[in-house]
DNA sequence: TTGACTCTGCATGAATCCATGCAGCATTGG
DNA sequence: CCAATGCTGCATGGATTCATGCAGAGTCAA
């Protein structure tokens, strides 16, 4: 076992603290494209550590700190010392050589320092600003949830294979449905839209299925109707395919959806937000066009008829 | 049940949970922080949770490990449980349940899953990606206009003491109205949704001065169909205050607008995406309720009637 | 060479974290 | 209406992590 590994140690013993670690985050870190923030706050750590006397150790727990900022400070001293080739007492030490009451002191100041969520650098946004933010941060998370298309390409690809192609929504999800089924108009020539329940619901399914339907597009956001999930059996059983977009993975209507594409609301107002289904519904609509030969075609025609009769002020 | 998690078999305890865990490849990024690569991951911890029966309290538990994906797989069991409000023990339980051997399990496998690592990416963005962080843009755009809360202040004042109060959205901004009306609705006692242009338009804004109104709010976006124009006009001429939500303050509903709030669109797919406009509108909506005293109580109330009819799943 | 000093890992008590039995509460079905 | 079931938080024993005393090794100066 290990237990000193001297060869390695002595490759850093001679060199010096600021030089040793000021190479560190420009190699380490400068990669990743926006992490300014965890950038800057290396630089802080540094300064940290700078002022102090360290000793090869110390130093060897330093530069495994700056190097691994982004998880380091969530780490227990044992793992750092894993990590650093170290035993965890010298991880201790090296907290208190700091001026830290512990380990776990200065892990929680790695965390305020290094946040890795959020960024508090003195942020007065009233609380409109709060409410779009959170709406910022839903779409970074469907940005990256993107970053695999198959799931978007398959739904396309059912939606715009179904003639005609129903789109449910209902109560709040009435808007969403409503504004894709208006653009979708524009590339599929049978688009029907379902916003409203009751009973006349299954006649509607019954007649868009007996028309050729095979597949149904679902709107399902917060909170949830009932019906929503009635409706939606009910689709199923007459032998469509439920594509929904909803807010979230564990929506109630996720057990009787075939293919689930999950998109946050913002809850910071008093209603509701739905930036980033309605932006998914659109990145859908798009996928379906990919399906649909004829697309550019109808909305080039859709143009020049709008053009003839002056229905646009552009 | 491993004594010990430096087995480094107990984690693949669970069977559907193994499979989940090998499909995980080193190169899935997308967003450009940091905590982007671990975002990326956050699909393949939907599919981990999907495949699982949840309580609500785990679905608690679930939603924060994905939205916090960043950190969170360095959190203790007693961390994550503040963050997602629930016991120490529901979130053993909820490792448990997701077929780990514990939360120490858990967490080794979130590690691996979401590792914080940012490889050396250059990573591209597809389509869907560039649309999305085009509206980022925009909603920040949004979030600066925001800082100063006197339009929306003047705006919310306007509309709520409008009884009726005429909401017109025509074509691509139909939608848009109808979500404003929707919400509109649960806190103003009358709200006309105007989304359909034509001959009737007339009567309707006629319709409602003779019942008191007072101020419109109108959502314009592109393109522009000449009917609004006209619209606003009319109603203007009929003594009403024109409120208009729009992409551009050079919009051509601007010279018929009393007060015009600009949120820009998004023009990266082929149609156009109304986020800031929605959450302008709905902005626009909690400044209402500021000035609309029982809102809050109307609010309560409908809360009341939906749980008594059973409206809700939630 | 020798002595003092410093540094480091090992071992062990203290603190914290994790897992499980138990009781209270809500929901469902009869 | 009641019983049964499942879910959740509280309390507690076991396991892990952290902090500190101790001994060996290296360094430097006399």
């Amino acid at each position: 076992m290990g237990t000193t590994e001297d060869g390695g140690d002595a490759e850093e013993a001679g060199a010096g603290v600021g030089a040793g670690l000021g190479a560190v985050p420009g190699a380490g870190l400068g990669a990743g494209a926006g992490e300014g923030a965890a950038e800057g706050a290396s630089a802080r750590l540094l300064k940290l550590f700078e002022s102090h006397r360290l000793t090869p150790t110390q130093r060897r727990i330093a530069h495994c700190l700056v190097r691994r900022s982004a998880d380091a400070p969530f780490l227990s001293s044992v793992e750092v010392a894993e990590l650093a080739g170290v035993s965890q007492p010298s991880v201790t030490r090296f907290a208190v050589a700091l001026g830290f009451d512990g380990y776990p002191a200065l892990r929680r100041h790695l965390r305020e320092v290094a946040p890795v969520r959020p960024g508090p650098e003195a942020a007065p946004y009233n609380e409109y600003q709060q409410a779009v933010h959170a709406e910022i941060e839903n779409l970074r998370h469907l940005a990256a949830l993107l970053a695999d298309p198959a799931p978007v390409a398959r739904a396309g690809a059912v939606l715009a294979a179904s003639r005609p192609l129903p789109v449910l929504g209902l109560r709040a999800a009435g808007a969403q449905a409503r504004g894709f089924a208006y653009f979708a108009a524009k590339v599929h020539p049978d688009v029907r839209l379902l916003d409203e329940g009751g009973t006349m619901f299954a006649d509607r399914v019954d007649g868009a299925v007996r028309a050729g339907a095979s597949a149904l597009l679902c709107f399902a956001l917060p909170r949830h109707p009932r019906e929503v999930v009635e409706a939606l059996t009910y689709a199923r059983h007459a032998g469509l395919t439920v594509v929904t977009v909803a807010d979230s993975a564990f929506a109630p209507v996720a057990a009787c959806s075939d293919l689930l594409l999950p998109a946050a609301v913002g809850t910071g107002l008093a209603f509701d937000t739905a930036c980033a289904p309605m932006l998914l519904g659109r990145v859908l609509l798009e996928s379906m066009c990919d399906h649909l030969p004829d697309a550019q075609a109808s909305l080039e025609e859709f143009d020049a008829r709008a053009a003839a009769r002056g229905l646009f002020t552009d």
